[in-house]
DNA sequence: ATAGGGTTAG
């Protein structure tokens, strides 16, 4: 078959467009002409098709290869013909669009044409289904005006095939015009209507036509009755959907294997998945498309072990090879229980079936390696492909946040930039992590900006993120702000802002939200427990910590997690009382995780007792993790001690299990730039300035006793004072060369790596009362409270609209019986 | 003889 396509007969059809093009459909979705949608398909005609009277027999002979896939054949014995009735044309035109062979048949098109033969009503249908093929705005519109032209553009044959066409495309707008100017409309222009709203995403106009349809006087066929189910699954319309299936019930449908797909396929994406499957089970003739929709039913729905039975009895049951369809329906079963081996083994499959390169099923494997934690394999899969659309490069965008990898997300996200692609709700959604981790006010407000340029301000879900991002930022205020102008708040949002309040330490406001959040109505989450309990830990709220802690199970049924219980530790750790944090530990009905450990550790270093700390140390070490942090902070609490030895023996224990001491250091941003700093930094053009701002500082903030410039240093002075003297630390140098560096009025941002230490802390606090300048210090502690909300569900959110809208058309809608 | 259909990633 590749021959047919090396033939050079065709190159004098003209100007022929073939490159690949993209069409924006108005729903921002993209249809994508892959290499798979042109290849060709050994479609048969039908039967009935096939008898024509008083045709020649070399026209049959044409036909009956056309017909069996012979297209090569079939094109010879074509050019070998002298008499060409332009039948004969229609027939090869009809025969290479019917086998996918889109692009030859317009050149025959043209060929046609250029040889003085008219196209008449019967060409034009085929003709315009081979620019809606090839997916070629510009041959559509070319042929559109040509039949205009010749006067065929009432003929409601041709007319229903533009209307479908334009659908296709994506420009429904143009379909609508169509069908608005037909004199006529049948059966058929309703249904291609219909289906066009459908493909476009426009359920809802798809219900709007269909009961118009019915109100003009026709019964909907089976056509129609795939496509409203269509549109059901679009809305989510489980009880019109309902009602469609008992009108199918009472007709002759009943047993028509495509309604009952549709059927299968909309009760799955209604959120019904167990409907699906009593219907499912009930059907006794499963095609492969059939099993397909029950796995993408499962898969949907949060059932992924479902899915793999399902998967496996339809090979062993029916005896099907998975498709395409099946591998990308699958992938993200795999995706969501981290099977990453089922996974790696539908992609092998795919490569040995000769699948790939394939746009959707390698954006479905960028996604499930994303979600299995596999970003390296992730991103090798995206490298590849040959094509990419807006989905693959969110999907790849998604892959890198989710596994932390934010920087390398921020990069693709600006190379992103430099696509012919605009960045969609998803995008932004996925992206937004990402600014909320790396921190960059500059970069945060540019992105923003773009959200309110995209009309997605009024979402809540990115709304949301944006609070946070700012929050995450150190811009508190302006997160207040959008709080605020927020037209839904659900319980995110609160928690949200609730938690932006604990990461600065305002403890007190995050209690007064609180309480607006219940009169508001607002029932608060295990989420909103988290931000609170962090809130009354940062703030030394301890009493109102326990009341929380007491009343979330008692008043709201919510049990702690284990989150829960670290805040308690904290809590507790910060009181000073050492020995009821730890019997807090011990007594807690949860296995202890290193983040509990570690919340005691913290709390006997900042009150120095060795004892527990060492306790909570074993635990640490025990549990396998990284456990440098952990030896570090042991080591300096010895050192302070004089405990030299153990200082010794903790250094050989670290080298033995090849750990080094990463470096704390601090960072500060300035025009989108980061600069970094060690403790006792020397390395920055601005060295000398910066010291002696801090010298100033320091003075100011009577601390004065040890500091000279930088040129006056003597580092042996410094190494002997460095595991008790913070004046050096990485944060006070960051903090002053923020106050060079950064514009007056304008908020000096730092963020260190590890947890800031006392002394810097009120350092900080002082250095800005003194200079006036407002100073916004974020650490490890601050990164820690990002693993507390994972309570972030967009997809509850739109469920419950979606649930809204069907109370407010139930009664509306009411079809009539179907014919 | 002509047109309209189901499963597809985030």
């Amino acid at each position: 078959m590749a021959a047919i396509l090396a033939l050079s007969y065709f190159h004098y059809a003209g100007s022929v467009d073939t490159t690949r093009r993209t069409i924006s459909a108005k729903t921002g979705q993209n249809h994508y002409l892959t290499t798979k949608q042109t290849a060709p398909k050994s479609v048969l005609f039908s039967r009935k098709k096939l008898k024509l009277p008083n045709v020649s027999t070399r026209q049959e002979a044409i036909l009956l290869r056309l017909e069996s896939g012979f297209t090569e054949d079939a094109l010879h014995l074509f050019e070998n013909m002298n008499t060409r009735d332009p039948s004969v044309w229609n027939v090869v035109i009809r025969g290479l669009t019917t086998n996918g062979y889109f692009q030859h048949a317009l050149d025959v098109y043209y060929r046609m044409r250029s040889e003085g033969i008219r196209a008449d009503n019967y060409t034009y249908p085929f003709v315009i289904k081979a620019c809606a093929g090839s997916f070629s705005l510009v041959e559509g519109q070319k042929v559109h005006s040509r039949l205009i032209k010749v006067g065929f553009d009432l003929d409601i044959y041709v007319c229903n095939s533009l209307v479908a066409m334009y659908a296709k495309l994506g420009l429904i707008g143009l379909a609508e015009r169509v069908f608005e100017e037909l004199p006529v409309r049948d059966l058929v222009s309703w249904n291609s209507m219909i289906r066009g709203f459908v493909s476009v995403g426009e359920g809802w106009n798809a219900l709007l036509c269909f009961r118009e349809m019915q109100e003009v006087g026709l019964r909907p066929d089976r056509f129609s009755i795939i496509s409203i189910l269509g549109a059901c699954s679009l809305e989510c319309l489980l009880r019109y959907g309902k009602g469609i299936h008992g009108q199918v019930i009472r007709s002759r449908f009943e047993l028509d294997v495509m309604v009952q797909t549709s059927l299968v396929d909309m009760y799955g994406k209604c959120g019904r998945v167990d409907y699906a499957e009593t219907m499912f089970e009930r059907i006794y003739q499963k095609n492969i498309v059939l099993w397909n929709a029950m796995i993408a039913g499962y898969t949907r729905n949060g059932k992924p072990i479902e899915s793999f039975t399902c998967l496996k009895k339809m090979q062993e049951e029916d005896k099907l090879n998975p498709d395409i369809i099946t591998a990308i329906n699958f992938l993200p079963s795999c995706a969501q229980i981290g099977a990453l081996l089922q996974g790696k083994t539908i992609h092998g499959f795919a490569m040995r079936k000769g699948f790939l390169p394939h746009l959707v099923l390698e954006t479905a494997l960028v996604d499930m390696y994303g979600k299995c934690g596999e970003q390296k394999l992730a991103r090798k899969v995206f490298s590849n492909m040959s094509e990419r659309n807006l989905v693959s490069w969110n999907a790849m965008i998604a892959a890198y946040v989710q596994n932390g990898h934010n920087r390398e997300a921020l990069e693709l996200f600006q190379e992103l930039w430099k696509e012919p692609l605009n960045p969609d709700a998803t995008t932004i959604t996925s992206i937004l992590p990402a600014y909320a981790e790396v921190a960059l006010l500059r970069e945060s407000k540019q992105i923003h900006g773009y959200v309110a340029k995209l009309n997605l301000s009024s979402s809540t879900f990115i709304s949301n993120s944006i609070v946070y991002m700012y929050a995450k930022c150190g811009d508190l205020q302006t997160a207040r702000e959008i709080f605020d102008g927020m037209l839904y708040k659900d319980v995110i949002s609160w928690n949200t802002i609730i938690m932006a309040y604990a990461i600065h330490g305002f403890g007190a406001n995050s209690v007064k939200l609180f309480s607006e959040m219940k009169e508001e109505g607002i029932k608060p989450n295990a989420s909103t427990f988290v931000s609170l309990l962090l809130s009354c830990s940062a703030s030394g709220m301890i009493d109102e910590g326990w009341e929380y802690f007491t009343s979330m199970e008692k008043d709201y049924g919510i049990y702690p997690g284990i989150e829960h219980y670290g805040c308690m530790v904290d809590i507790l750790g910060r009181s000073g009382n050492l020995d009821l944090a730890k019997r807090f530990v011990s007594e807690m009905p949860l296995v202890p995780t290193a983040r509990i450990w570690g919340s005691l550790l913290a709390a006997s270093r900042h009150h120095r007792n060795i004892e527990i700390a060492e306790h909570a140390a074993k635990h640490i070490t025990s549990l396998g993790h990284d456990n440098t942090g952990c030896y570090v902070l042991l080591s300096n609490m010895y050192a302070e001690a004089g405990r030299w030895g153990d200082v010794e023996r903790i250094k050989f224990q670290m080298a033995k299990e090849g750990l080094e001491k990463s470096p704390g250091c601090s960072t500060v941003e300035n025009n989108s730039k980061i600069y970094k700093f060690i403790n006792l930094d020397m390395s920055h053009v601005n060295t000398d300035a910066m010291y002696d701002v801090l010298s100033i500082m320091s003075r100011k903030i009577g601390e004065d006793i040890y500091i000279h410039s930088a040129s006056k240093l003597r580092p042996l002075d410094v190494i002997r004072k460095r595991s008790t003297s913070p004046e050096f630390h990485s944060v006070r140098l960051a903090i002053c060369f923020g106050l060079i560096q950064v514009s007056l009025g304008s908020p000096v941002f730092v963020r260190k790596n590890v947890r800031i230490c006392e002394a810097c802390h009120s350092a900080a606090k002082k250095i800005a009362e003194n200079t006036g300048r407002e100073i916004v210090v974020g650490d490890q502690k601050m990164i820690e409270l990002d693993a507390c909300d994972s309570l972030y569900n967009t997809k509850r959110y739109y469920y419950f609209i979606e649930r809204e809208r069907e109370k407010i058309i139930e009664s509306d809608f009411l079809c009539g019986e179907i014919k």
